[in-house]
DNA sequence: TTGAAAGCGGTACCAG
DNA sequence: CTGGTACCGCTTTCAA
């Protein structure tokens, strides 16, 4: 069996109060004492029981990680992030799938609260205000990307979507490019709103008029960017610029392109979004918006660090990471 | 603060001891109580301190999964296998990023132990034999992929690599390929060495000498595979087939083989190895090899599973998931 | 400089 | 069908 502090303790002639000690350093030990705890404790193999610490002093040093599904890369990177930031603090991290389905992030939010982590970070794509409040009371809670702000739910971190896009519909813009269409996933899906508000700014900073004809919605796939391109290109007036919701619609697009003859960007110039990998290894590389996830990541850990440091309750803050631009071939 | 089972029994009326069994179901409690105390722990949102139960039974319901890098897609995917058969039978997991170093290595697997996580699946690449057998004698093992089997360190799961590049080149061969190349990593990096003996024992099978020439070794990027190919391609007899070691370098072929004008796959074939999201986004699209991860996730499940059940240790078992081609575009 | 002992919040044995 | 209570392994007063 495991070995435990009481035969450390026996072991070395002293009390489970002195090895405890040693260990915490939290009171002096006569350094002969010590050398002789450290040495039976290093012989032995003992290992503190993580358990029993966390029963008494009632802190786990352990964070929640509930994203919808860690096999999108954006995830893992965010969590990178949170490492970063959370390591060097002495914690880890929890991580659950909860495949954005409301019954799977209830679940596990109760599976954080009985294993009496010391803070999570979600992100909610079902969870109703309501669920989360409960939750939001009981412990350090840190929204990641999703809804509104809102005080009573703790701090949220968001990527500025909008922004992003306008940025990527400005660069167009300045390259000349006279028509620019737009190509998006479903209305109010995810952050397909933010999105297309970030194309109709970066139209209006240029006292350009939205034609609505060029502004096409399907969902995020490669498919629907390829269709969605071919009914835009085929119009006797088409657009020469597309900036695409996100990097499998431009992939798409690209494939169009291809079949069409067109060359981009001279003829037609494509931006994506997110810089998944396959971004940088099409050809040609898109030019594309970069969602700092592992920006991201550190901000959620930041807001839990001061969350967890604070003695009161810090007032709730929302937290917008900027996205940028980065230039490859197709734009 | 939170409440606790003594504050449930008394609000109930009854002893903890019926709380807990009320709970646990492991012994019949009248109806009306157990009515009664379900109906108390609903009002006052009880959840039970999942610390203090393990450290009681002495099972935390928790396995760790140490791999070297979450960000590498096919990790997120093994977790998906692993839980798909843990969580039905009640587990969660830890998942560490080790970073591939030695010492992370060795410190989470501490942790694990701190923990008392009952079981651990890793994916190790520093820990000597010497490393791991300590832990691997006081809990359940799983080795992911690394090394020789060795019975004293648990279970082995791995992916046939040395199989999966036979399939590919001898596919290659049935297409009519007359020379068929080799670019492949490092020697003795990660899978180099297998994948190399899968593309030796292909040509074996066909009575096909192995021309030295036409083996090149780099390493696993998409620069690296170009740089081969160009070479490769400069000669006077130069391949009209190509087998790469992973889908980074074979993107590094397309690359040069459209700056050289060939047609892939008519003038020049061209496979992959372990199928990333990039391999059927590109053009032509990869024909890969699949590393099915999933598989290799829940085969790492069902033997913490098979360990975690059995009363006695178990001989350790080595298990091999096949690897399966998939014929895209590019061969 | 060191120790004794009271819990943290459950589980499970032993009784009734 | 229900309770009392020892104990899991540690931290932290309180005392010496």
């Amino acid at each position: 069996m495991r070995v435990g502090m009481t035969e450390v303790a026996a072991k070395a002639g002293v009390s489970v109060t002195t090895v405890s000690h040693v260990l915490s350093g939290r009171r002096p030990v006569a350094e002969e004492t010590r050398a002789r705890v450290l040495q039976v404790i290093e012989r032995l193999g003992y290992q503190p029981n993580a358990l029993a610490q966390g029963l008494r002093t009632q802190r786990t040093m352990t964070v929640g990680l509930l994203v919808p599904d860690l096999t999108n890369p954006f995830y893992p990177m965010v969590l990178r992030g949170l490492e970063d930031v959370l390591a060097p603090a002495g914690y880890h991290s929890l991580v659950c799938n909860t495949d954005g389905t409301r019954e799977q992030e209830n679940d596990f939010l109760k599976t954080m609260a009985s294993r009496r982590v010391d803070g999570v970070v979600i992100a909610p794509f079902q969870l109703t205000r309501k669920d989360l409040l409960g939750f939001a009371q009981t412990m350090p809670l840190v929204r990641l990307g999703g809804g509104p702000f809102d005080a009573d739910l703790g701090d949220l971190v968001r990527s500025d979507d909008e922004g992003g896009m306008t940025q990527a519909v400005r660069y167009l813009i300045e390259q000349g490019s006279g028509r620019v269409a737009y190509i998006g996933g479903a209305a109010h899906a995810g952050p397909s709103d933010l999105r297309e508000s970030g194309y109709r700014r970066a139209l209006a900073e240029a006292d350009r008029e939205v034609d609505e004809d060029l502004i096409v919605r399907g969902d995020f796939t490669r498919n629907a960017g390829r269709e969605a391109a071919e009914s835009l290109l085929a119009r006797a007036d088409r657009p020469d610029a597309i900036a695409c919701a996100n990097d499998l619609i431009a992939i798409g697009v690209l494939d169009a392109a291809r079949k069409l003859g067109l060359s981009v960007p001279d003829e037609l110039a494509v931006t994506g979004y997110d810089d998944i990998d396959a971004a940088s290894l099409v050809h040609p590389a898109l030019t594309t918006v970069v969602n700092p996830a592992r920006e991201v990541g550190r901000a959620c850990g930041e807001a839990l660090l001061r969350q967890l440091a604070a003695n009161e309750s810090e007032p709730a803050r929302e937290l917008v990471i900027a996205n940028s631009l980065v230039r490859r071939e197709s734009a």
